[in-house]
DNA sequence: ATGCTAACACAGGGCCGCTA
DNA sequence: TAGCGGCCCTGTGTTAGCAT
């Protein structure tokens, strides 16, 4: 048998007050309501007695806050290891909630006919059980034209990672990977090298975007020559040509094409730092271990995470916070040079 | 003035009764 | 019998107004 949980009406009979008693002692805010002490304590002693818990879903459904937090992605995200890309966004989400009151609510809607999970699903939309919303993962058009209606009906929501959204204020807490890009780029050309090649993805995502513009700010500011290889181009033929040609530098844009244009080219029968130096733009992620000699910058992911709910709880409380960007922090390695030293 | 109650609003699912 | 519109119900927060 499962019993019904208790109600703020049934509290008030216990207590021998009205509801809206109970809801005041509950929430014990300035209210025209007023309470005596004797009364107070009766309604406090009913709650104990019945095990009364608010109810969440009502609470939203009188327009109040219910200290839930939803967090939403596109994609399954739930780690199943802690070298998972989005186990330290988790971690910072799960820390700061805790550290302001919130409970979360991670929503694990299935999906659709079309193989998608959906923010609108069967015309509802399960995001408002929460009061606001984190939000993760990649933009298609089409998650981007719902992400717009959700803005639309003003439902709080702050992204993890830069996202634009046209038309649209889209709060978000990102990662500065222009910036680190640069470090990087910078850090190949002072071990000698003049020519630095990029290979990453075309500009389907931000993050695609902004390592891409770093690399070209700094080869530009130097008056060098630029050179972009997509991923879809990186094969064996293609690493040989380019170290003949003299591209001996590479920024890779995450740790699979990384490891990629290693096997690659040692099968010519080259090894970094001896035939060519890299750096790669993010935390190694795959493999068994840690490749100590790569040059990476390390992308704040745990406090993107804390301070993606604290703008949300701001944002709540009426403020309205700006979009930060957090700085990744440089690892040199061997991987770039003689010359390199881990430090940090 | 104080201490409280009654009534309403909120979003959305379920159910009822009507019509074709 | 299917389809549809509309009403009711849920638990809570809010507020006008009542009794003392």
């Amino acid at each position: 048998m499962v019993l019904k949980r208790p109600t703020q009406k049934e509290v008030a009979q216990r207590a021998g007050v009205s509801q809206a008693v109970v809801s005041q002692v509950l929430n014990d805010r300035p209210s025209v309501i007023r309470v005596t002490r004797e009364t107070r304590e009766r309604v406090l002693a009913a709650m104990r007695d019945l095990g009364y818990v608010p109810n969440a879903a009502a609470q939203r459904l009188a327009g109040g806050r219910n200290r839930l937090l939803g967090v939403f992605t596109y994609e399954p995200v739930f780690p199943t290891s802690t070298r998972d890309f989005y186990y330290p966004f988790l971690e910072g989400i799960e820390e700061a909630a805790a550290a302001l009151d919130h409970d979360l609510l991670l929503h694990t809607r299935p999906a659709g006919p079309d193989g998608e999970r959906r923010i609108y699903h069967n015309g509802g939309n399960r995001l408002r059980l929460a009061d606001g919303t984190l939000l993760l993962g990649f933009l298609d058009d089409a998650r981007r034209e719902e992400l717009g209606r959700l803005l639309d009906e003003g439902h709080p929501v702050v992204f993890i990672g830069r996202r634009d959204l046209p038309g649209h204020p889209l709060p978000f807490v990102g990662a500065d990977y222009a910036g680190a890009t640069a470090q990087a780029a910078r850090a190949l050309l002072a071990q000698g090298p003049r020519r630095v090649l990029y290979v990453g993805a075309p500009h389907q995502h931000e993050s695609s975007v902004d390592r891409e513009r770093g690399y070209l700010e700094v080869i530009r500011a130097h008056g060098l020559e630029e050179r972009v290889i997509r991923p879809e181009d990186l094969g064996g033929e293609t690493v040989r040509e380019l170290l003949a040609q003299g591209w001996r530098s590479l920024l890779l844009e995450n740790d699979r094409l990384a490891r990629r244009w290693i096997d690659l080219a040692h099968a010519l029968g080259c090894e970094a730092p001896r035939d060519y130096t890299f750096a790669v733009l993010g935390d190694p992620l795959d493999g068994p271990e840690l490749p100590q000699e790569w040059a990476y910058f390390h992308i704040p992911r745990r406090e993107m995470g804390r301070r993606a709910v604290a703008m949300l709880v701001d944002l709540l409380s009426g403020k309205q916070p700006e979009s930060v960007v957090l700085p990744c922090t440089w690892r040199p390695g061997p991987s770039i040079g003689q010359a390199a030293e881990r430090s940090g």
